[in-house]
DNA sequence: TTGGTAATCGTACTTACCTCA
DNA sequence: TCTGAGGTAAGTACGATTACC
């Protein structure tokens, strides 16, 4: 059994309960959660307020529940930037806002990296309204769904994503029984990551748009955000891991030094009679937990005899030893407690 | 008011394909 | 050219929640 405690030489090993008082205490000591890449869900629950859909408000309560259960440190994962909620992007825009709906002119800076929203078919859309719900589960059936025409100028594109746009194209004549492995483009898939900044869930509407921006069938932006968030929770599950085998070392080391300094003071203990007139401190181990409790007992000794002798070298090492004795009682006490009353 | 049921959406796990060293 | 590892889109199973009857 190894026992940690913080004491003054280690005065805050556990500097993150401070920040994490809302936790409970089934909850302490692990502090997950993603960053900033979750906050916009407050814009999008005031949005989503006015429409009132009756799913919306399904999602918004089970947004509600997700939020009520992101841990309050943040860590983010996402590899872009953060985008400042007051400068949004330039080029990318968001379907679900109301005015990203309106079409926009081509940026003309030539730039090159817009996204020409106008210019999308609206043929994905149509038939995926039309066959969102069983023909989306469907296997193989992305290879009909790729009327290619994503409309990036030609700026950001890359030789391999004409040649799967290329490919694209072909695959909706075989029509096979093979599923054939599909592969977004860049542009594709940043702005999909914006989005997921944005929101790390979508809600009908915001799917159909996205879907739909994007050429892509909402099955897809679905499948999307579902991989991307599973890919965040395992980037955060290797941080929580990473974490821990800090925290564990650190409580190694601690205790390595308290068992050093256990054995100091019992043999300054030995070495000094007049140490001996100090109530008798035991540990004792709980043997279900293997929590460390304390206990205090006279000795009854009046110890006037041997003390007259010591040297002032003496007094000060013994005064040394019973603050520490006492600072050891004191941490842990709060553990000890149950125990105690117990036993 | 309560219980059963269907719909929907999420996560976890897995599979299959693709890319690259 | 072959191959194995890693990344990722997509499929599947299952649970939670909600509305409806």
């Amino acid at each position: 059994m190894e026992l940690a405690l913080s004491l003054g030489d280690t005065p805050k090993p556990f500097t993150f309960l401070d920040k994490t008082p809302k936790m409970s205490s089934k909850d302490v000591g692990f502090c997950m959660g993603l960053g900033s890449a979750f906050s916009g869900r407050s814009d999008e629950k005031r949005e989503t307020r006015e429409g009132e859909d009756r799913r919306e408000v399904i999602r918004d309560a089970r947004e509600r529940r997700l939020l009520s259960s992101d841990p309050p440190v943040q860590l983010d994962l996402l590899p872009f930037s953060p985008v400042p909620r007051s400068q949004p992007p330039t080029q990318l825009r968001f379907p679900w806002l109301a005015d990203n709906l309106v079409p926009e002119p081509a940026p003309s800076d030539g730039t090159g990296k817009g996204l020409d929203v106008n210019r999308f078919p609206a043929v994905a859309i149509a038939a995926e309204e039309a066959d969102d719900g069983t023909a989306l589960s469907s296997p193989n059936s992305t290879v009909s769904s790729f009327q290619m025409d994503f409309c990036v100028r030609n700026g950001g594109r890359t030789k391999r994503d004409l040649e799967v746009e290329t490919e694209r194209a072909s695959d909706d004549d075989e029509n096979g029984s093979t599923r054939k492995k599909l592969r977004l483009t860049k542009e594709q898939s940043a702005f999909l990551e914006e989005s997921f900044k944005e929101h790390s869930t979508l809600n009908p509407k915001q799917k159909l748009a996205l879907a739909k921006q994007l050429n892509l069938r909402p099955r897809q932006v679905e499948v999307w955000f579902q991989n991307r968030r599973a890919r965040t929770k395992l980037k955060q599950t290797e941080v929580d891991c990473e974490y821990l085998k800090r925290c564990c070392e650190t409580l190694t080391q601690e205790n390595r030094k308290l068992q050093k300094e256990l054995q100091e003071l019992r043999a300054l203990k030995t070495s000094q009679p007049f140490y001996m007139q100090l109530p008798a401190t035991t540990l004792t181990m709980c043997p279900s937990c293997e929590r460390v409790a304390t206990t205090t007992t006279t000795t009854g000794s009046s110890g006037a005899t041997a003390g007259n002798n010591n040297s002032t070298t003496n007094k000060a090492a013994l005064s040394l030893a019973k603050g520490r004795l006492y600072q050891v009682e004191q941490a842990h006490m709060h553990q000890a407690q149950p125990h105690q009353a117990a036993s």
